[in-house]
DNA sequence: GGTTAATCGAGACGGTACGTCTTGTCTTAGC
DNA sequence: GCTAAGACAAGACGTACCGTCTCGATTAACC
């Protein structure tokens, strides 16, 4: 009852280590799709078969990989909904960025969705690493998420605003920018699509039509 | 007099109709990664080279296709901004969802990204595919954009607004939902989101624009 | 302690066994240029793979199987040089007659050389298989220079006379027919060959040797 | 009964030319399997079809091709058998060991039989390429027979012997160096091959076991 | 001088095998 | 039961080359 009695030899720690660190170390020089697991096992000194008892599959391990890569984006509930949804937006933005670069080969290809893209396509090819990949933002929009309610509570954001779709719109168009169309995702982007969200797009005068 | 004179064999436009035509039925039966070039050849009833000198990848085929079948999504500039937009927007929903389905075997997966994903990540790994996708997003929304220019012009919308920025967080959303968080877009969806971007999410009281 | 201690899995001696057999089986069926190595593979039941971590190519997978399906030409010393030369090279003389007809589809082709020719040209194209080719000669025809060379020892062949020139003369002939002048090799000519090249074609009063 | 009349636009000779330029060009720079006929083609300046309406295929016409180029060997009947018979083998050797080299790429690779080995390949696939050799040979070869028919006539060989067994040994010893052992061909081989085949290996005392 | 017919350059096409690549599993021996 | 090593099954990919076909443009010979 003390729960699963481990038998024979437990598994290497140093081997998780060297295996994430050979992994990340190759898929940042490489990018995804050439990503070999072959290279990974070898450059981490570690035969394929320990590789594959911890993930069964490259999209998981890659997958897992950024998960625990991922930057920590703090979040600052300082009562002034504009400003800290634009710093948690830049901040995400700029990991966002990064990872246009990852495994480009010097020349110029600013507009590529890189890793990410491969990272979505994983998702829909596993349906369990979907739900990883959901958790993982799931997880770490929760606090986000928290801010808006508070917001709407202290009588910040309008009454029927949900906060679900406000962020739909604010993360959409970033990950929108980055798979879809390509373009820029700088300082300045961001501001204005807080702007836009908050304040809305209809002129005031009429504010409903109905 | 128009323009250079055409030297050797043409190419055989029946070859691309069967081509298109055997791709199409077998992308979508099959999914992405399980559509194989080999097969669309002989379902074609063409040699692979007759393939590979149209398309050099599989990559550049599947979004060729893909631009080529997608829907033509209308759009009525009826004056009614809101109404418009639902409108254009619950076409590109509808086209969205079905290809979550696509190439899936029975088994639910709602929550998959399925062939977009796919798409994005080609986009991602080919520059020239990544402009061919970008410069289809493109076409196909400048109309809309139109659309919210003349909204603007109108009174409808307000001054200070960008069409982009409003554009990109409806889009955005969907492509959101879609690619990253799983959930559903549905009429109700699309109905919220037209609503909180035309509105803004801010208390009305002290529109704090600075 | 005798050598090196193998490391991961072993060669399935199993596969090699299945490769040899099917390559076999196919190759006299359809001949060198119609034997295909996609249909080896599934024929043997095994991965492309494991035969080309084998063999390279096509050339050292075929050269390897005649080789080992060779006959074994046996070498009897009887005492008798003309005899066992005789039978010796009627020996090598059948084996060369079947490998012209091989993968032939039932048309008369009696002259063609068949397979001989395309495993010399793969012996050309290759100097690794070049190498194998002529160690293989060369491991063959071992006994029978021996034979020669006993002989001369007994004195029934000239002492000036050398077993590799004698030797290059009879099966010389038998190879030049084959493969040059497609004229047949049967047992009257095997019989005169080796007549020919013991008792000389000078007229004997005057034996200009210089 | 004049023939006939040839209607239509007449065969360009000057293309015949550069073709048979451009190819011999290709073929001595690339060897015989990396000869492609796309490539001669285009250095010829000249479309494939009118390649291929001359040579039905790449190894017509490379046959064709050798059997132009090849030296013509000259057959001088002094009466001194011997030494005829030396100096044409000679001249055949020659030409020999000159193939050997055709489209190596400066690797030593001596023992190689070159582009003869193609040709005797080709000659196996094609049964009328085969038939263009083998006339080829034939013709080649009809003076040095009638040479020994001569001698035969004038004493200076056995009565018994037959022309077309000893040309057999002479010639067979020189291509089997060539195609199957590698060895060399040098004049001092020539020379001893001469003498054995007129000499005759078997002591000359007891001149025949029966 | 117009008609006819075969040739030419250019390049697409059908066919097909090749050898490579990558993934994920399996089999050894050793710890 | 884990590990290193590496063979294995499976199967798609893109390439290569051959020989054929389809254009439009020439180039004679015949009428």
């Amino acid at each position: 009852m003390t729960g699963t009695a481990r038998r024979g030899r437990p598994r290497s720690e140093d081997a998780d280590a060297r295996i994430l660190g050979a992994a990340q170390e190759l898929l940042f020089a490489r990018g995804y799709d050439r990503f070999v697991m072959d290279e990974a096992a070898v450059r981490a000194g570690v035969a394929k078969t320990t590789l594959y008892r911890r993930w069964p599959t490259k999209d998981h391990l890659l997958v897992a990989l950024v998960a625990k890569v991922q930057d920590e984006v703090p979040v600052a509930d300082t009562g002034d909904v504009r400003a800290d949804l634009t710093v948690y937006l830049t901040a995400i933005a700029t990991g966002l960025n990064r990872m246009r670069a990852v495994g480009r080969t010097g020349d110029r290809d600013d507009r590529s969705a890189g890793m990410v893209a491969e990272l979505v396509a994983a998702a829909a090819r596993h349906p369990d690493v979907g739900d990883a990949v959901r958790g993982l933002f799931a997880r770490r929009n929760t606090l986000v998420l928290a801010l808006l309610d508070h917001a709407r509570e202290r009588g910040d954001l309008r009454a029927g605003t949900s906060s679900t779709v406000l962020f739909d719109q604010l993360a959409g168009a970033l990950y929108y920018r980055l798979l879809v169309t390509g373009e820029p995702i700088d300082a300045a982007y961001v501001r204005d699509l807080v702007d836009h969200a908050l304040t809305g797009a209809a002129a005031t005068p009429h504010p409903e039509r109905n």
